[in-house]
DNA sequence: ATTCTAAATAATTTCGAGATTTTGCTATAT
DNA sequence: ATATAGCAAAATCTCGAAATTATTTAGAAT
């Protein structure tokens, strides 16, 4: 049996690593058999999901998996750089030798998982370790803000990002770029110059910004 | 008889202007009265609006309308001006004569309301008024950014800021300050100024950064 | 062949009753 | 007096059936 909070989780999960195709109708009365629950105890999970807007919702329409878009992807990307660069600048200012720390770690653990990534032949069992460990580091960057409200943002902000590239991150043809820029990140972040740790969050980003990274 | 997105709004409107003090317990069994419906119409509309922020849920404890507090009132007006600033200098790239016209025009609006009310005695009746007028402006100020993602974010961030301010707001104490402050962002803007709209949007924010709004 | 209409089917939304959980009250013991 | 346990009342949550609305299909007319 399967509590609530267990299917909010489960579809958001499913929503943001490849569990749906882009599009994809999501009735709340077929779900309801793979949780063993009422169609409204999903249909409340998939409201929920769509004040986030991780799922679209039409009045007497049901609900949809959002689009693919470049225009999106280009606007959540922008997004994330105003925020992760505000967080991280105050994060800076505010964070002190816990917050090195511990951005220190998430570094290391996400430096390990991409080199394997970039070392092996076929890394898709390491694909959700990837994207853990890939949010963890961009979340801990900007954990020492002291601002809940930026975080929450963030973290609403980034879930959509994911979706968007769902699909498109799978081949790690980026990883050895993103290695090198995860490194500089970290660098400029421990040097405390806020100017550079911002433009380098920039820089990381811009691959998105020119609408050619959900090409197949 | 009273639709669904009816209540949704209807709820909305009082969470953001003095509809219900700070705190209060929201029943699904007792709203229901008001709006002729079913308790689970009222309960999936407080879903939604507790994910934009407006409603504090418990798990088994039902809905509350969140507590004033200096800390989010600092952290929502940290928000403002990051999301103003940038959706006002992209609008200035961006927007053309079209949207100048449309900022002087909702400047125009916004300017007659506030000399109003800074000349009469009994402002009670204009507060409304001013609270959509005072919307209007800075919504224009960045719609022309290109960005529905920022003015979505932007639109969540700003119903909480007013929510924290709805009792602080109604004397107009800082009236006559505001005028001059919101000419200065339209001059700014007009000039193409993007730093000094960034400067002056920051300014104008800057009096809920003090912590002392809040007190009554 | 295409367009329009109407019936049939399918999907979505509303609703209130029953099940579950929390909260408030009272009695008892320390 | 304070704390605890048990009981009663109230609030919340779950659910499936009924009502509403959308979509598809089939038939008729242009």
């Amino acid at each position: 049996m399967h509590t609530k909070i267990d299917i909010y989780s489960e579809l958001r999960k499913r929503l943001t690593s490849n569990g749906f195709d882009h599009g994809a109708k999501l009735r709340a009365e077929v779900l309801r058999d793979e949780f063993k629950c009422s169609a409204s105890a999903v249909r409340e999970a998939l409201f929920r999901l769509a004040t986030v807007g991780l799922v679209n919702f039409q009045e007497q329409r049901g609900f949809r998996v959002p689009q693919r878009s470049g225009q999106k992807l280009i606007e959540l990307t922008h997004m994330r750089v105003l925020l992760e660069s505000e967080g991280a600048a105050m994060s800076i200012r505010n964070g002190g030798i816990a917050w090195e720390a511990r951005l220190t770690a998430a570094h290391h653990k996400l430096s390990h998982i991409e080199k394997r990534i970039h070392a092996s032949e076929d890394s898709s069992g390491l694909i959700d370790l990837w994207f853990s460990s890939e949010h963890e580091f961009h979340q801990t960057l900007i954990s020492a803000c002291g601002s809940e409200t930026l975080k929450q943002t963030h973290s609403v902000i980034y879930a959509q990002f994911r979706q968007q590239l769902m699909k498109a991150d799978r081949k790690f043809n980026f990883i050895s770029e993103n290695i090198r820029q995860h490194a500089d990140i970290l660098d400029a972040a421990l040097a405390a110059d806020e100017i550079l740790t911002r433009e380098r969050i920039s820089d990381h980003l811009a691959r998105h910004l020119t609408g050619k990274t959900l090409e197949d």
